[in-house]
DNA sequence: AGTGTTATGTAGCAATCGCTACAAGAGAAT
DNA sequence: ATTCTCTTGTAGCGATTGCTACATAACACT
């Protein structure tokens, strides 16, 4: 391997990491190749452009992502919607997860923008977010699992886009709504 | 009035509509003076700055979308969460209310980046939608209706996210799924 | 008639943006 | 030793950003 693609190795893990911290905030090619320990000439040495700069980095951290729920959610789980509601919920609520969610949320509303890569990329998670949740969802035979998966992904992602602008204590109050109204008991 | 108040009103509204027409993405002071039909220079005489022009602007749109909705929900209506969310559900996914959550979860997205006026305005704005939905919920008398509405909030908010990175077909399945999920017959 | 406030246009500043031209050192290949 | 590719630094370009200095025209007030 040559020298620039181990740079690109180690500059990616770096940008995945800045990007969990800052989200979209400090992602100039300057801010970028600051926070990577590159000068921003040789960040375009070794990507192409910043749209592949963020693709690499945005990649990295989905891969990541999915291998920390892989603990969480492993393979042969199978949970009824309300119960994986309520799981998801705790689990995306810890600190880690967090930062995910909303830098997840950033890149959903570039999308929207129909900034590159978002547009691309955002797509691609959500359907293997999707199929992958699908997979440890259990539900009748004459309902869409993955559908269904969706529904669930928007009550997880959207209690993410709630929590940017509430307090922690109204956070607090709805996450036992939550846990009233998917109760499973 | 003074023409320069006058003025005032007149851009704001066409800013607003601007806005929901095309996001946050020609939302520079030049491209919105040239959406209000004025120069930029004129645009920061009738407004302090560009946080005081797009606080005027949003400002209006939720208060556009607060009239929009009492139409579907007038002052008493009274639903359980379930026959709330599929109600809401239907709502959003038309058109013009469709316009404003692309604009909503941009906005929000900006207020996690720590924009102003995006995160006062989507704050008072996320609170308000919370007691203005909370005041038209049914539910038992030892359960939290703000935060209830905080979750039915989450879900519809989330179904923007989700639609604003899936395909028409399977947004359609989704929303499918969802009458099945909260189907309260 | 003079004077001050209000309203509008022209021009441009300093900062930042993504990106590139150019030169040069380093090491391998011949 | 020479050439060639790989790697890195310096410098800067043209565009856009939010915002401002300055001049001027119009109108109100005394």
């Amino acid at each position: 391997m040559s020298v620039r693609d181990e740079q690109r190795e180690r500059v990616t893990g770096r940008l995945a990491a800045h990007l969990l911290e800052t989200g979209l905030t400090q992602s100039s090619l300057r801010q970028l190749a600051r926070a990577a320990g590159v000068s921003d000439r040789m960040l375009l040495y070794y990507f192409a452009d910043k749209t592949e700069v963020l693709s690499a980095a945005t990649a990295r951290i989905a891969a990541q992502t999915v291998g920390g729920l892989a603990e969480a959610l492993p393979e042969g789980t199978k949970l009824r919607p309300r119960e994986l509601v309520i799981l998801a919920a705790q689990i995306t609520a810890g600190p880690q997860m967090r930062r995910f969610m909303r830098l997840w949320v950033e890149m959903i509303a570039a999308a929207a923008k129909g900034e590159e890569p978002f547009v691309t990329i955002s797509g691609q998670v959500m359907a293997s977010f999707k199929h992958w949740l699908a997979a440890r969802l259990d539900v009748p035979a004459d309902t869409d699992p993955v559908a269904t998966a969706g529904v669930i992904i928007a009550l997880i992602d959207g209690l993410a886009l709630v929590d940017i602008c509430s307090s922690a204590a109204d956070m607090q109050a709805t996450h036992r709504a939550l846990a009233v109204l998917f109760d499973s008991t």
